[in-house]
DNA sequence: CAGTGGTCTAGACCACCAG
DNA sequence: TGGTGGTCTAGACCACTGC
């Protein structure tokens, strides 16, 4: 079939996502296994081992042992989403950042956020509301609570400089971490501080980040009208 | 350092996570190579090589020949997302899938569908209104415009039984796509369909695929009001 | 139980690129 | 141009799981 060797993993890969693609292995159907593909393509197993991994890794291919290797009957497509500090986001399109704190203060946090974060009602919170500019133009408001005992040194630093947000990503990494994405309306200060129309339907982003099972932060992102966010299949 | 020796990648991987989270290693940093490392945790170079290639392309360390591994300065995170099928979507969530055809005919793409799937415009194109319901309530309006070239047999369909979205997943597997997420104010017709009110924010995705730099499909799914993407990070 | 994928190893060669 | 990561190989043992 192949008159040319396949020796190295990604070939295998290209190879196999083309017979795929092709319907020369149909959805469901069993594909030939490690050892075989290596004898016939002329690599070593761990070869087609490696190209076979990162197919099902993408989700086009379902492997298990004893069972062998079949192409997805569903598959479940899987979207990247890059996540920048905002600052880099903003450069990154070519434009002009700008920061302005709008208030940080300590603060008992509210029951939802206590319910998200997993933390005591009486725990000692940071509250840190700011703006974030794209030449000089609003680009999204941050609300947001963090944990101080999660990050002690925050309360040293000076959030009219560096915003909380990328505070965070130098001094306190996170192990893992919840995104959501849905659509509001504008409430009156939030459609103010962004120059929308009041009840403007704006683009929210909720994170929440955690280290080891211990809450550091929640962050509620309202973007100005308009906000795309795009993602790679 | 370690008493206890590291065999296998993944506990290389938690040891190396753990000493970047524990500043160990701080960010921009230079780390051992591979040989030091392996010889150190006591593992063959390769198991070290499988840890660190998975690190990497997790964001944490930047690897380039010659200059060695270094702890990643900003890390930029990634957002995985899964895009089962709207069906599947649905079930998932333990509530019962509905589905109903609005109007499905051949039609001239409109200037910007042409744009967006590089498609000329006098095409031969399938334009497919549709309702998707979750427990028997609303829950996404799809608009979707189908290069007929692409997939001819979608024209032999019947789309009153299977939707054009789970069509084209088993008859045209798309190359590589586009995704975008942003808030819009419902229209008169949206809103009647979702049961929202007139101009309510609601949450739209829009999805182009390709095969082969050739348009497959582009999509417009409105959802119904209070939808939330969620992903983890 | 036996077959398949998952992984580890030791060694080798190569590609890239910083110095 | 030499050092570092990227990859391939042949062989081995193991873990899971369908039969």
């Amino acid at each position: 079939m192949s008159t040319t060797e396949l020796t190295n993993w990604q070939s295998v890969h290209d190879e196999v996502l083309r017979r795929i693609h092709t319907r020369e292995w149909k959805p469901g159907q069993q594909i030939p296994k490690e050892v075989e593909l290596a004898s016939e393509l002329g690599c070593a197993r761990a070869t087609v081992n490696r190209a076979l991994r990162e197919l099902a890794t993408a989700g086009f291919l379902d492997r298990r042992r004893k069972a062998g290797t079949r192409v997805t009957l569903h598959p479940v497509r899987k979207a990247k989403l890059d996540i920048p500090v905002i600052r880099l986001e903003i450069e990154g399109r070519g434009q002009r950042y700008g920061y302005s704190l709008i208030s940080a203060e300590r603060a008992a946090p509210p029951h939802d956020i206590c319910g998200r974060l997993g933390v005591l009602p009486d725990a000692d919170m940071l509250h840190v509301t700011s703006l974030h500019l794209a030449d000089g133009k609003p680009y999204m408001f941050e609300n947001r609570w963090v944990a101080i005992a999660a990050a002690p040194s925050i309360a040293d630093a000076d959030l009219s400089i560096i915003s909380a947000n990328e505070w965070l990503v130098l001094h306190a990494p996170y192990t893992h971490g919840e995104m959501a994405f849905s659509a509001i309306a504008a409430s009156n200060s939030e459609a103010e501080m962004l120059g929308a129309a009041p009840h403007a339907p704006l683009f929210l982003i909720e994170r929440t980040t955690w280290e080891n099972d211990h809450g550091i932060t929640y962050a509620r992102l309202v973007f100005a009208p308009g906000h795309r966010v795009q993602s790679v299949i």
